[in-house]
DNA sequence: TCTGGGGTCCTAGGACCC
DNA sequence: TCTGGGGTCCTAGGACCC
């Protein structure tokens, strides 16, 4: 039996979420947007057709979604991540082996079916996700993990394909990789693409019958493997299980321009805390802390800085307030008063780490060793109380943490965190 | 100082993804 | 006024080693 690998994934994933749980948004445009409602990052097939482009900044579309009468979200990942589970939990029963690509996406083994029953199989799985879920999904299917992506493309963009599109047969696949644009497939971005039309690539079938070699000079290992993918040559794996990850990052934009040193420390603080839950969710920890802040490029005429340093610590650690300590020490170092009266108007902060490892099997340092044993029982107590009572709810003190966020993010238009938080279920009046 | 041929590790930057 | 956040992989080049 042949190698067979289905991509499904729910159509435009977080608009989906909200009319799981809004009817009155079934048949209009919806859209929801970025971190501090900044631009559109999902919209329903209505609001495509009203001419929002993924990416369009709000404040240019605010009127005209206004007009129009396009209802606009903000992003509610906690909603969003609980739907995403509740698919891939359908998706286990239809297939032995799932590997959880991103919050939407997941490749799904389906080899050990028979490429008759393919199709049909695919088919049963949309509706029964549609029908315990709620969302709307598209099925590919083929030899490659390429294949299974160009598949699922072909299936959300042509309606008479009712959602699937299996790419199995040869003589199918092939008459359909003439007829789609190379852009379309995954891994050509911008860059490649300006370099395949250079050298007359322009259907799908012109990129799989180039030769590999000279692509690997242009675009790397990457280019030769989609070629090779586009073959039918299964160069990239399922990943059943997911790698540990390698880095670490909570970065965000301010709701407002800040320019006071206190507010920039409260920020790193509320970013380092972030990380140290991340972290200690996956066992663990980290030697280094970079902490960045910028004014913005928009910001014409302003004076422009951009800061990043590294901070190193004794050892690796995931204590919120070692991490706390780092970013301020970050900040510290790097801070400086304007030199006239136009002081620095940041626009964004974080801190990041890139070299993550298991915190149990870390190296000790010699000296300068923090104390894991008040350490872990400490925060474990801190993200228990958090879990239960919110986010937030136990900050360290002395951080700054419990005073008024003035620049944190804007959420003014998040719907309720329906399947998550006892508080917010929906009222029901008879 | 020059001469040669390997290695490894780290970092920065590019490209791409959702 | 208002333009997201968080990842991965790959390569080149420098530092350093034997």
């Amino acid at each position: 039996m042949s190698r067979a690998i289905a991509l499904i994934d729910g159509n435009s994933f977080y608009c989906s979420c909200e009319r799981v749980f809004d009817p009155k948004l079934a048949r209009v445009p919806v859209i929801v947007l970025s971190n501090n409602d900044g631009c559109a990052i999902a919209r329903t097939a209505e609001a495509k057709a009203l001419g929002i482009k993924m990416g369009d900044p709000f404040f240019k579309i605010r009127e005209q979604c206004r007009r129009d009468g396009v209802r606009v979200f903000s992003s509610n990942y906690t909603l969003y991540g609980d739907m995403s589970a509740r698919t891939n939990a359908v998706y286990r029963d239809f297939a032995p082996a799932v590997e959880i690509y991103s919050i939407d996406e997941s490749f799904l083994d389906l080899s050990d079916v028979h490429p008759d029953r393919r199709g049909e199989l695919a088919r049963d799985l949309r509706a029964t996700v549609r029908s315990w879920t709620g969302i709307p999904t598209c099925v590919g299917i083929g030899p490659t993990k390429t294949l299974a992506k160009l598949a699922n493309h072909i299936a959300k963009s042509i309606p008479d394909l009712d959602g699937v599109c299996d790419l199995s047969d040869e003589d199918e696949r092939a008459a359909w990789l003439c007829r789609i644009h190379v852009g379309e497939v995954w891994g050509i971005g911008r860059a490649s693409l300006a370099k395949l039309e250079a050298m007359g690539v322009d259907s799908v079938a012109d990129l799989r019958d180039l030769d590999p070699r000279p692509v690997r000079k242009a675009m790397t290992v990457v280019g030769e493997r989609i070629i090779h993918e586009l073959r039918g040559l299964s160069c990239l794996p399922l990943e059943l299980m997911p790698a540990q990850r390698k880095g670490c990052a909570v970065t965000r934009s301010f709701s407002r321009r800040v320019t006071e040193r206190a507010v920039l420390e409260q920020a790193v603080a509320a970013h380092a805390t972030r990380l140290g839950e991340k972290l200690r969710r996956g066992g663990l920890g980290t030697s280094h802390l970079t902490v960045f802040y910028h004014t913005s490029t928009h910001d014409r005429g302003d004076p422009m800085r951009s800061v990043s340093t590294t901070v190193t610590l004794p050892e690796a650690t995931n204590d919120t307030l070692a991490l706390i300590a780092a970013a301020r020490h970050g900040v510290d170092r790097t801070w400086r008063e304007a030199p006239d009266d136009r002081p620095w108007r940041y626009s964004k902060a974080g801190v990041v780490t890139t070299d993550l490892m298991l915190l149990d099997a870390s190296p000790r340092a010699l000296i300068g060793q923090l104390d894991r044993k008040r350490s872990g029982p400490l925060m474990a107590a801190m993200d228990a109380c958090n879990a239960r009572f919110g986010r937030g709810s136990v900050v360290p003190a002395r951080a700054g943490l419990a005073a008024k966020r003035t620049w944190s993010t804007k959420f003014e238009m998040r719907s309720p965190r329906y399947t998550t938080q006892v508080t917010e279920l929906p009222t029901a009046r008879a």
